[in-house]
DNA sequence: TTGAAAGCGGTACCAG
DNA sequence: CTGGTACCGCTTTCAA
């Protein structure tokens, strides 16, 4: 945009310096006297001057703005990221570029490309659930730009990665359900590829083994594009409704999957939770407003963003070169509802 | 970040051509010979040549971005909001950068600074509720930058405006509460300086003078911080049922507002609708799940996103400066549900 | 303590 | 049709 603001140039002519001068004064160099820089820091603050931040980026190789990629944002979970990162970044002097993937992988690539060709510092990525082929990903890392992964990571290469404790909070969510009388828990989840779906069903599988209840593979329906289209949602349901034996219980594992779900069980009539009970991840803001109020697994969304975006910002501004990358793993929370209680009159 | 990548230099070198035949190669300049073309686009392309967008930006004051400034990502409304923005911008090529005001004016005023020292080629903008003072964002304008207000809009400078049907949308609602039976119906609502708010209540008072309705003001209750501290939407709330004559309505006119109050009249177990009937604006996907569900006005967010985006990349790439300013009013869905009908079995 | 000059990568004017 | 050169605004040697 033409905003007409002085450049360094015109106050140099104004006050006779040289521009060298006076980039060096407004920058408090020790190499400039004092009266230099009252002078010229006097002149800048009253015409208003500000460095023009492009300039900087052409001379520096670095534009103090990180882009992010996830798969949409109108998703309380990844808003609730976004918004996390943003505390961070706004404190930090960072701008922060946002892209969704729509959970497609050439979307994802197209994005990424589009985002090195602009110079950001380093990227914040949560993957895409049709992502198959990480080589885009790779090749921008491998010129050097700092990624940090969050919740669907993976481990193409070594980076910080920021995740929920996908493994314990699926434990604790199943373990509630099995507790409440269900023995026939179905899973809806996301992408095999995705690794928060791995993660999730591992804890799943072990609470299930803890109990010596056996599984069921049928009882796992994944959503291979994430919940993204309705109807792969509704599908998966109604599979799992049309058994010969249907579950108990649904446990879905997203944000998107639960809602759906959720959606899909209420536009049918079905009674939850005495014909079907229903738990699953979560971060929708009110869930006790549901009917019935929904048990969810609640991940440190905001957190999440935040730290991702910690961990970034000091591996852009480290001198050498991080070699001990680390994976933050945050708790969620387990909120007993009565979606998941098969007995009346509980909580 | 250090991407590695080859510059027109390079491509010249190897190429024995001067740089400025490679750069209008590369652009496709009619001055070209295609034989050469197709020889410097064959070297760039196999060596995955991409230009530097800061030095472009530098040399052409575009940086094909725009900056967007809104309260809150974690709210659905804002969140669509981006996602249509960005649905637009991705096919432009444009990239969004996003920041929040947090309803703060501070902050708001500091993310507009900061955006426009970055160059953004324009700015989408929901104002703060708590902001009074549009200097920064006037002296912006001024200096040329595009703007297109959103949402919360100010006439403060003439320029594009993208709004829902607040009036009508507002209207619809206190008509359809009148007509199931309501007749003291109370209004939480945002701020008094903004937009939505005047607009919002414009609609109700319409409604209400329609149907000979006599208006309380004391029925109306202004959240300065736009909902942002849930203490204010509760105090509202609990002042009207503390009233000698409590609303038997309420008329909810946020996103944040809504679910707020829902959830404060669940917490105290006040019977909805009987006692009380709630019905607002909201955004939220699946206001049918609520218990009792939700009735909504529901806005076209992800359409005035798209519009926004429209009308500013329009702005940003029209020769002439625009004088022919519009104001966009898209049109507003009432969706009826249980927590607004007093009388029984209805739906 | 200050200034001159080169250069980041690309674009565009002027010559030839 | 192609090359030389200046310049966008700022930083950073190197000299003085």
């Amino acid at each position: 945009m033409k905003i007409e603001s002085i450049t360094i140039t015109d106050i140099a002519k104004a006050l006779n310096f040289s521009s060298s001068t006076v980039s060096r004064a407004l920058r408090d160099s020790y190499q400039i006297s004092e009266e230099t820089k009252r002078i010229v820091k006097e002149y800048a603050h009253k015409n208003n001057y500000h460095p023009n931040l492009v300039a900087q980026s052409l001379k520096s190789n670095k534009s103090k703005s990180i882009g992010l990629l996830l798969c949409s944002v109108p998703n309380n979970f990844f808003a609730e990221v976004v918004s996390g990162i943003e505390s961070i970044a706004y404190n930090r002097g960072y701008h922060i570029i946002i892209t969704q993937s729509h959970e497609s992988q050439e979307r994802e690539e197209s994005n990424l490309e589009h985002l090195s060709w602009r110079s950001v510092d380093g990227l914040i990525v949560s993957l895409a659930s049709e992502t198959k082929d990480m080589s885009t990903l790779q090749h921008i890392h491998e010129q050097g730009v700092p990624i940090v992964f969050f919740d669907r990571v993976s481990d193409c290469f070594n980076t910080h990665q920021v995740v929920a404790d996908n493994i314990g909070g699926a434990y604790n969510l199943t373990k509630h359900l099995i507790e409440s009388g269900c023995r026939n828990i179905a899973q809806v989840t996301s992408s095999q590829s995705l690794s928060i779906t791995r993660e999730r069903k591992e804890g799943y599988l072990k609470a299930l083994a803890e109990y010596d209840i056996p599984v069921n593979e049928d009882y796992i329906k994944y959503c291979e594009h994430g919940g993204m289209m309705i109807e792969e949602i509704e599908s998966a349901v109604q599979e799992l409704l049309d058994m010969a034996n249907p579950p108990d219980a649904l446990f879905t594992a997203s944000d998107r999957i639960t809602i759906g779900s959720f959606a899909l069980l209420h536009q049918k009539n079905i009674p939850i939770p005495d014909k079907i009970a229903i738990a699953g991840f979560c971060n929708f803001s009110s869930p006790e407003l549901f009917n019935p109020s929904l048990t969810t697994i609640r991940q440190p969304a905001f957190e999440m963003g935040k730290t991702a975006a910690e961990l970034l910002i000091k591996l852009i501004e480290s001198k050498k070169p991080e070699t001990n990358f680390e994976k933050r793993i945050l708790p969620t929370e387990l909120f007993v509802r009565k979606s998941s209680v098969k007995v009346a009159a509980v909580v």
